[in-house]
DNA sequence: AAGCGTGATACAGTATTATATATCAAGAGT
DNA sequence: ACTCTTGATATATAATACTGTATCACGCTT
């Protein structure tokens, strides 16, 4: 059948393999009869969104679509928050968790700066890569430097760390091979960023 | 319905108005009859993946199952990498169509101006943002200033228009990181920036 | 006012899923 | 051997998606 029906089947049938339960305790979960689940592991059936919704909720699966053009980037994430999570990015994570507090206590006259918004901005959006974060160092050098702003740079000072910020938070991004994000040839000088920079 | 169910649906429905397409057209593309993806846009068939797989393909766009854990970092990959557009910059884009259209009914003697010249100029490079044209406001005022322009201001007038147009295209150019513009055809977009003024 | 494109809706007929209930063969463990 | 679990398979029934065709009201344009 098409194509992506047999990737649904076979994400299906290895995601519930993958955490040990049976077709009937599948079943069991989601409430679709282990009959019909078996029938749509072999791609026998084209089953409805419900039925599929069903499962994937049981399965603790997110079902999204996506533009095309970002599916191999989308892959690759998946594959490295899929499994296994390096158990050594508590210490990460805890700088982090740092970071965003050490901000709390600052000044108010920084927290008016569109620096400190672009900060905040990048540091909440690591944790969205918490599964995948390790660069520890990196992360322990934004918070000391937000401890110390207030005896050293100043406001400039704050720019250059929301722009160390914006770094990592776009290499987490771009963690997958930068090749599989399709990025044009050249860009203009001006091309200052919201959202996602690389400079 | 299912949580997901709507969120499939919603998917289905914006992505298709943000490629500008209407049911009958993405119909053609598909083969799913437009009946018919109405009432799956509106939530009120359980549809199969078939007919969802055949949607999805017609509308570039991939159905993935990720693991609940990696979709926040599956967002924000999504967000860098796709398409930029909110959920509906419809208005804005219908607004810039009108207010080209709006110029051609203008007298003759208001097309020999240079001033008509740069506003055509600019409405045509707004073009080349419609992914992430948002500005229906702006849009607005300069479409109702253009229609108006004959009981109003007269040439005088339209050479503000001009400017204004100038500087909201200017404000496009320089607010988006130039990899989130899919050109159409033709020219790349940073090729636009020969007359970037900012007077 | 008339014409066009839009999405929503209707209806009849067909095809297929979904469910409930059983059974079966293969494999594992006792 | 016996038992238990596994996934595959069968059957009958109910529910409904899907198709094809057509119409409708609404908004926009002329």
């Amino acid at each position: 059948m098409s194509y992506a029906s047999e990737n649904i089947a076979a994400s299906l049938k290895s995601s519930r393999e993958n955490k040990g339960l049976s077709q009937r305790e599948l079943s069991a979960r989601s409430g679709v009869p282990q009959s019909h689940i078996s029938k749509i592991e072999s791609n026998a059936v084209d089953l409805r969104l419900s039925s599929l919704a069903s499962l994937a909720h049981a399965l603790d699966l997110e079902l999204i679509m996506i533009p095309r053009k970002s599916a191999p980037a989308v892959r690759s994430i998946v594959r490295s928050t899929g499994s296994h999570k390096p158990q050594s990015n508590n210490d990460a994570l805890r700088e982090l968790a740092r970071a965003q507090r050490a901000i709390d206590t600052l000044p108010l006259a920084f927290h008016e700066s569109t620096a400190m918004h672009t900060l905040q901005k990048q540091l909440q959006e690591m944790n969205n890569f918490r599964n995948i974060l390790q660069e520890t160092d990196a992360i322990r050098n934004i918070r000391s430097a937000i401890e110390t702003i207030e005896n050293s740079g100043g406001l400039k000072g704050l720019e250059k760390i929301a722009k160390d910020a914006q770094r990592l938070r776009n290499m987490l991004a771009h963690s997958v091979p930068s090749h599989m994000i399709d990025q044009p040839a050249s860009r203009p000088a001006y091309s200052l960023d919201e959202d996602d920079s690389d400079g």
